[in-house]
RNA sequence: GGGCGCGUAGCUCAGUGGCAAGAGCGCGUGACUCACAUUCACGAGGUCGUAGGUUCAAUCCCUACCGCGCCCA
């Protein structure tokens, strides 16, 4: 009798709204997430990546989650020591933002009203909150991350590492400070990363400005004509650029132009930067506001002037009339100042890159400012050389390619912030003298004047502390048990859109501290797009909660509906169809469930031996393929294609036809050993599928595994099904394949003239020899299966024509005779359509056959199968075309 | 300009150098068949973007082109 207390009876439906909570909760009660350092055992880790605080989750966050608890359930089921690591990131300026918008809502303060200790205590409080409803969401979903080893990238631990990082990396010559220019975003009043800057393509226009070029007393004024996309600054233009190589300006270089409306005196200088096809070939030069214009300077020593500010205003070295002035005000002012003057030549449509900060959409500013950088290069090497020599592995392939393209480009990584959300930067600037201090805990004066020191205002990029992830969470700068048994982790799945942010930030991280990689492989996946295949947004509306769809169809149903019929890599759309097609397969399986287990005696003994019947044995033989078929998949992260494997065998093989076939072996007529057989088999293979779904769809499995006869304790933790555990007939299985053919045809027939499914029929079934030894063994279920009342067999013609319906299957032919005289017409097109198809066939069959390099070089068993199927279709068209004949008298 | 993809059934997408190319949804016909109408049976529907090439064999590999998307400059 079962191991489980009682066995249960399942009610007709699964009712996920009220079934699902009580699951997670046995499975959390159990400590069946918890993972331990256990050296006997094969430890097997995943970092989850720490979703934003800032607020709850998406269907992506669902996806990117779903793929690591289907690994880690899948690894926890094989016996592995498995860790999924959870936590949260404090997501600094998204954050921030959030807080600082709902303050100014609620209370209508701004954070410096609030000063900055009470607006981080806010932004506490919302992280708090946000962070409990993340978890919530999680658990909703089903996820099973060792909940007890949660992590925040602000915990002090992990805020330790950070400070640590810093520290050596400032040790090693490898975080400097300095005056460079850099993305501003005047909005959020920070600097950003490179990457953190996105380019859009603009409709914009070109502005054609003359510039008067210093004569000499012996000349007529001359003017110099430039194109700029940024009329407004001008006014901190403090020279101009041709390429060395352009005849037209070649005289031009060395003297003096003067810049419209502020009338300054710049030079005119050679730099390899210009391009001279571009625009009129000579550029203005803004060293303050244009990287490349920055650049330009440095060469030619032109100083930077700034005319815009940090709030995107215009500065009083713009002038007067300009100063205060928004940026893009400005912009228009000065156009029409030009025009004014008669110094606008023309005014082009343009359309060009516009850099925009990729929180606000914010036009950025290019500034020169103080800020803390990473010196990439030394860090990029290594980092590189671990996806080159495959230490990394990236799934798909074509990630790696990407990760190494922005490796071999990286710059230095501006990683200070200037923001009160984060972890502020371990430097301190003493009152009194010039010095300054990196340390690991805060110093209380200054070691060299003993003045006191005030620390570094800013912040760390957000990925500064996520980067160290990998370690940070395991304890990191500590030598803790943890880093030497689950660190380095095995897989790392994310999203394509973070792999500059953040897998390649740990990948050089952990190479820089710990020599390891943090990861052996990078699963990859797509993004979850609205149904029309648009980015889900805020702005948009068209975002999908993860809860809403639970609350329709339950956890399982989503999960289902994320994988099915994915590939690794690719964007996916979100469709509820497909949440239904996940409810209606859990649905599905629980009636097969209910079947199977009301269909066994009270006293049912699973272990008892069981005398397999050829049906049973055949099913047993295609649970061992589908189990082969999911463990090639898993290895190769083909999850998608493993579910469907998982999907059609279950209901096209074990639904629609063992169950059918079984349900003759259930009756009480039966023997008993015959029986037990059956009962026994479909307890085996609903226990493997309900294995083999169950990473997939963990609720409706567990549920419906418990209320197995044999099931000990709950099924996530129960072991992997084996391959070994089953026989192999591949003969038997190519058997059923021709018994089912035969029963569609017969089906086929009745369909066509609507025989309904009460009434059976007599058939006759014309077939060689060698198809009768195999067909005649499954005569019973062909009865059953097919609604026949008696089958003659024969091995030639027989019957008359005008009332028999003819089903042809290669050399095998299903003869139903009718009560009254057949359809002609209807069964012409019928037949003529199935000759059509066997005659295209045969046609290409016949030149394949007829090519002496094909019989030569094809390999024997393709060969053999080509003349095989030739001859069935041979014989097939010899008895529609004889057919037809008959017919068309 | 550099890089990476995509183009397969009405829609959304899998897939493979060789079994007459698949799924889900949708569509047509029939069935409340004693696990399931969240179901069952049967069916219609595809020049696998275009043109070449490699190969005994190409939807799959290569080249060019057309169309679409993304990333970087």
């Amino acid at each position: 009798m079962p191991k489980n207390e009682e066995r249960i009876t399942l009610p007709s439906h699964f009712d996920a709204g009220a079934m699902e909570g009580p699951i997670y909760e046995k499975w959390e009660a159990g400590g069946h997430f918890k993972a331990e350092v256990r050296p006997d055992r094969r430890p097997y880790t995943i970092l989850m990546p720490p979703p934003n605080v800032t607020s709850n989750l998406h269907v992506g966050h669902a996806l990117d989650n779903t793929i690591q608890d289907i690994l880690i359930r899948q690894h926890r089921m094989q016996g592995y020591e498995s860790l999924w690591q959870p936590g949260t990131d404090h997501a600094g300026i998204a954050t921030q933002h959030v807080v600082a918008q709902k303050l100014l809502e609620e209370r209508g303060v701004t954070r410096h009203e609030l000063g900055r200790e009470a607006f981080v205590e806010e932004i506490w409080k919302w992280k708090d909150t946000y962070e409990g409803e993340i978890l919530r969401q999680m658990k909703t979903l089903g996820f099973s991350p060792d909940w007890t080893r949660l992590r925040f990238t602000m915990d002090e631990r992990l805020s330790r590492a950070v400070r640590e990082v810093f520290v050596q990396y400032y040790e090693k010559g490898l975080i400097y400070r300095g005056d460079y220019m850099i993305n501003w975003c005047p909005k959020c009043s920070t600097a950003l990363s490179d990457i953190e800057v996105e380019h859009e393509e603009k409709q914009a226009k070109l502005y054609y400005v003359n510039y008067r070029v210093e004569t000499d007393a012996e000349e007529v004024d001359s003017f110099i004509q430039v194109a700029t996309t940024r009329p407004e600054t001008i006014l901190g233009d403090t020279g101009i650029a041709v390429h060395p190589e352009d005849a037209r300006y070649r005289k031009w270089v060395g003297r003096w132009a003067m810049v419209p409306l502020v009338n300054r005196r710049v030079p005119i200088v050679a730099d390899e930067f210009v391009d001279a096809e571009f625009g009129t070939g000579v550029v203005k030069v803004t060293p303050a506001h244009d990287p490349n214009d920055y650049e330009i300077g440095q060469r030619n020593g032109l100083d930077p002037l700034e005319v815009i500010n940090p709030k995107g205003l215009m500065t009083a070295n713009a002038g007067e009339r300009y100063e205060g002035l928004d940026r893009f005000a400005a912009r228009q002012q000065v156009v029409d100042d030009l025009q004014a003057q008669g110094l606008l030549e023309r005014v082009e449509s343009h359309t060009h890159a516009v850099g925009e900060c990729h929180r606000c959409s914010t036009v950025v500013e290019p500034l020169i400012s103080r800020q803390w950088f990473v010196n990439m290069k030394p860090l990029a090497k290594p980092a590189i050389e671990a996806v080159e020599t495959g230490r990394i592995r990236f799934v798909p392939e074509r990630f790696g390619r990407i990760y190494l393209n922005w490796m071999y480009n990286v710059r230095d990584w501006c990683i200070s912030r200037q923001l009160w959300w984060g972890h502020q930067i371990p430097a301190w600037y003493c009152d009194d003298c010039e010095e300054m201090i990196i340390a690991r805990n805060a110093p209380t004066a200054c070691d060299q004047c003993g003045g006191a020191v005030t620390q570094d205002e800013d912040v760390l990029d957000t990925w500064f502390s996520s980067a160290l992830w990998p370690f940070s969470t395991q304890g990191w700068p500590e030598a803790t048990p943890e880093m030497d048994y689950f660190y380095p982790s095995d897989v790392l799945v994310t999203g394509w859109d973070i792999i500059p942010f953040w897998v390649a930030r740990m990948i050089f991280s952990a190479l820089a501290f710990t020599d390891e990689v943090p990861f052996s492989e990078v699963l990859i996946h797509g993004l979850v797009l609205d149904p029309e295949g648009r980015k889900m947004s805020k702005s948009l509306g068209n975002g999908v909660d993860p809860l809403d769809v639970v609350e329709t169809y339950g956890a399982d149903a989503l999960r289902f509906s994320l994988l099915f019929g994915n590939s690794p890599g690719s964007d996916m759309r979100f469709f509820w169809e497909k949440v239904e097609t996940g409810r209606n397969f859990g649905h599905k399986l629980w009636n097969a469930c209910r079947f199977v287990l009301m269909n066994l005696p009270d006293d049912f003994d699973p272990a008892q031996p069981a005398q397999y019947q050829m049906e049973d044995r055949w099913i047993l033989s295609r649970a061992r393929e589908m189990v082969g078929k999911v463990d090639g998949f898993f290895d190769d992260y083909q999850l998608g294609e493993a579910l469907r494997e998982i999907y059609e065998f279950s209901w096209n093989e074990f639904c629609d036809w063992y169950i059918e076939m079984a349900k003759a072996r259930l009756s009480e007529e039966e023997p008993d050993e015959r029986r037990h057989a059956a009962q026994v088999t479909l307890c085996r293979v609903l226990d493997t599928i309900l294995k083999a779904l169950h990473p997939y769809m963990p609720f409706i499995t567990e549920a419906m595994w418990g209320a197995l006869p044999d099931s000990d304790g709950l099924l996530i933790s129960a072991p992997w099904p084996s391959v070994d555990a089953f026989p192999r007939d591949e003969a038997l299985i190519e058997d059923v394949r021709r018994v089912q053919e035969v029963v569609r045809t017969v089906r086929n027939l009745r369909a066509e003239v609507n025989i309904p499914p009460s009434q059976t029929v007599p058939v006759t079934i014309i077939a060689p020899s060698r198809w009768q030894n195999v067909l005649v063994p499954w005569e019973a279920q062909l009865k059953q299966l097919a609604g026949i009342a008696e089958i003659t067999w024969s091995l030639k013609e027989v019957g008359e024509p005008e009332q028999t319906l003819v089903g042809v299957a290669g050399d095998i032919r299903v003869l139903l005779p009718l009560e009254g005289v057949i359809d002609v017409e209807r069964e012409q097109s019928r037949l003529k359509k199935k000759l059509e198809e066997a005659l295209g066939y045969l046609k290409s069959a016949e030149k394949k056959l007829a090519n002496p390099d094909f019989l030569e070089k094809a390999p024997e068993t393709i060969v053999e199968r080509e003349q095989k199927r030739y001859e069935q279709t041979k014989q097939e068209v010899k008895h529609l075309t004889s057919r037809l004949e008959q017919l068309g008298q």
